[in-house]
DNA sequence: ATTTATTTTTAGGTTAATCTAAATATTATT
DNA sequence: AATAATATTTAGATTAACCTAAAAATAAAT
């Protein structure tokens, strides 16, 4: 049995696997202490104490990589958060934007029994609202085929799961257009000037997106038509 | 403004809230102590703290009382941990003896806007599944007129709204012989030996439960018929 | 009104998680 | 390969929340 870690070693643990590239990579403690808001000596502290614990692996310079232990933790975690996003967004009508910081929150309460009811309650998703697959009790999750619609070829069209940045202006932006997950977009033609794009929104009529926005909107590919 | 609790704080200030009978009266350094499962010097410390920033009074010796601010805080944390309860039994359909740990981790969810929507979610409920009144976005709470089963006489009949222990034996007892709240429960003779009552549950048949059972079961009153 | 018992407070220490500043490794550059 | 730049670690402190053990104040009992 895992202890009963606190909130902060989850923390550490959910970054190291974000930083990892889903924990394969080792990571170092400079990026991980800007992930965390926290100076490299406290971060220095904290992966002694993971490492004792058997939770990471760390050698002195060589930053810390997850061990299975630790990677389960995190992957909970992560499941966590994605549920409950699903819940504040599906049930409590928060918009997609307003629901991470709650999120953070919420994935740190302890009790398997409610996410098992939680998960059952929201018709096992597999997918957050943002796009993100929810890891299963196993820890693990559906592969997403997805691509940024700048990279997608002209004729083609797909669902929205993903957007690349946190940025509030950027999602207030799309919310605007009418851009939300779960639309249907259609890649109309691509402006070679300054590779704006034109799209249709759910069989709506043709609109434009900059080049930025098309890089930042993650899409599922679907067949083409 | 207030800064921002840490958990502890909010539940010293619960505890508080509790033992002073809705915050009339000052709570003493042992009974606190007992109440938080730890130490009175503990206790003295954390006392102190939460004088400084005005949530208790506090005098040497003279125990403490609640402030309006912290009153304030107190009654928000209940209202909190009552809405999830509510949240956990009718929407997760988790038992309503199962509920209060989940509950005592949700109530410190930092998010007023969260807790808007949850109310909004269940329906403006004005009370939790244990039968206590849930306290409005000001604090204010409807006083519920209640009696144990042992008081009442016999021909009346009311609502079980409240199990005045949390013994999971006797909630069990409870669950199996089929009173849980809502139930009506009408009075039908006292038997004088023993102090057990007849009762009728939601009009079946006659039922036997004991003196203890009696004493610990809370009823609304309605009209005699 | 003393003495005894209880309650409360102080004093001094511990642990987790943080910090700053200084020292040491590693990596990059000339 | 020596030096400069960057990254990492150590050393030493701080704060919240706790602890034990001893001292002091209050309340109860004779």
């Amino acid at each position: 049995m895992i202890s009963e870690l606190s909130f902060t070693e989850e923390n550490y643990l959910k970054a190291i696997y974000h930083l990892s590239n889903e924990g394969g990579e080792s990571v170092n403690t400079n990026s991980l202490a800007e992930s965390m808001s926290t100076t490299p000596a406290s971060v220095n502290d904290m992966v002694k104490r993971l490492a004792q614990k058997k939770l990471i692996g760390y050698q002195k310079y060589k930053g810390a990589t997850l061990l299975s232990k630790g990677k389960k933790v995190a992957l909970n975690i992560i499941r966590k958060h994605r549920l409950w996003e699903v819940f504040l967004v599906e049930k409590l009508e928060f918009k997609w934007d307003e629901v991470h910081e709650i999120a953070e929150q919420l994935e740190h309460i302890k009790s398997p029994n409610l996410i098992k009811r939680l998960d059952k309650f929201l018709g096992y998703p597999t997918m957050d609202p943002h796009g993100d697959p929810i890891p299963n009790e196993d820890g693990v999750m559906k592969e997403t085929v997805r691509a940024s619609i700048s990279e997608v070829e002209v004729g083609e069209s797909g669902i929205v799961v993903a957007v690349n940045n946190d940025d509030t202006l950027l999602l207030q932006h799309l919310d605007q257009i009418g851009i939300k997950l779960g639309s249907r977009i259609h890649i109309i033609d691509r402006m070679n000037f300054d590779g704006s794009i034109s799209i249709s929104i759910d069989e709506g009529p043709k609109q434009f997106i900059s080049k930025t926005v098309a890089e930042n909107l993650m899409i599922t590919l679907t067949d083409k038509k």
